[in-house]
DNA sequence: ACACATGGTGACCACCTGGTCACCTTTACC
DNA sequence: GGTAAAGGTGACCAGGTGGTCACCATGTGT
């Protein structure tokens, strides 16, 4: 059956976001294969046949419920770029901001990861690049500012300190989002902001004048 | 039925290894839920009633394959602990190490990777937590041979420290495996020796005494 | 020659999957 | 009231799933 998304839009607000919930939540908690399309109508208490009416088939709801995810994405990213602070300030803020995005969505972030790290999501490629590149632009741009601005070693080199800061930001929120990456050895856990602090600092250090 | 996983052992060594490695490409490939058993069976020209005479369900071939690569894992660890060289030239062994395995048993660091963000695994907590005392333990007993050679800067938190260690090496293992993570902005794609010596340059900066 | 154990087989089972579609209900307009 | 369009329905389908089990094949000991 060709898909009829008009009929979707048409719906009032609250089923939409009703639907979309419930979609997200299934993806989140089984990945794409493990996603029942009976146990979210089920759920909704719709009949199957809507579903179909409105996505046309299970990958085509899936494609709806990501890509507005990955529009989520990036809202948080610009405020930041755009506010004041020095470089290590943003990038702590920025951190946080990741930690409230994940708090906030917390089904999305691990459709994320389930995607990264599963090569048989349909649409992979498309999604993870566009995360991918505006995540590449939104630090590359933070790193020249911090180059212009004095606050970064003149010597370092731009490609690799972006990878070194994208591996740190991302496992950071890994981390937030998924606690059994935890080393099982530090007897005091922190708060966000603690881990926040100390990951800066290290930054610093590896990457500042002194 | 009942497993009878003496059967299994009895077998020939060739016949055990294929069934081992199509079982743990079919894991890899699809993760545990997009896992056939019916596919596994059909290419290794076998019955369907031998696998579920070997492992009596598709978790207790899951566990077998799984339980066997833990205590791959762990094996060039131990070689590292025990080798010469200062703090940071240690970090850098365990990289290639890491890379190595990653080279060797590419099906194994999949599953791995699937696991660690697929909460429907069965017998999840149980790996992962074996996995992550070893590594803990391993870094720590590392972290603690620095400071007390003086390699270290003194006022760094072990706890800390540990964790951004793990940070930094699971993530350069993630890239390795998953290349898919790059930023997309590094022009010049490095051998895995130039990484190594980037990320541990930078790990000296961080920690390193000065 | 017979018995017994061991390994191997594949048709079969109940259940679930994504997807279809002929039909029903509701709303809106004249 | 009549009509047409849009939304909603759920029995039904073909195909795949993990799992079962009565039966077969082979070898070994007596």
């Amino acid at each position: 059956m060709a898909s009829n998304r008009q009929t979707f839009e048409n719906l009032p607000e609250e089923k939409r976001g009703r639907v979309l919930n419930e979609a997200t939540r299934e993806f989140a908690d089984h990945g794409y294969q493990g996603a029942s399309i009976n146990r979210i109508v089920d759920r909704l208490g719709i009949a199957k046949g809507s579903l179909f009416k409105y996505f046309g088939s299970k990958e085509g709801l899936f494609e709806h419920v990501f890509s507005r995810a990955v529009a989520d994405f990036k809202g948080p990213l610009k405020a930041i770029r755009d506010s004041e602070g020095d470089f290590f300030t943003r990038i702590g803020q920025s951190l946080l901001a990741g930690a409230a995005f994940i708090d906030g969505h917390p089904h999305i972030y691990a459709i994320y990861l389930k995607m990264l790290f599963n090569e048989n999501f349909p649409l992979r490629e498309r999604f993870l690049g566009e995360i991918r590149r505006a995540h590449a632009k939104y630090l590359g741009a933070l790193v020249d500012d911090g180059i212009a601005a004095g606050e970064l070693r003149p010597d370092i080199d731009r490609g690799m300190t972006v990878f070194l800061l994208h591996t740190t930001l991302d496992r950071f929120l890994q981390h937030h989002a998924v606690p059994s990456l935890d080393t099982g050895i530090d007897p005091a856990p922190r708060s966000t902001e603690d881990r926040v602090r100390a990951v800066t600092d290290f930054l610093r250090h590896g990457l500042g004048q002194r």
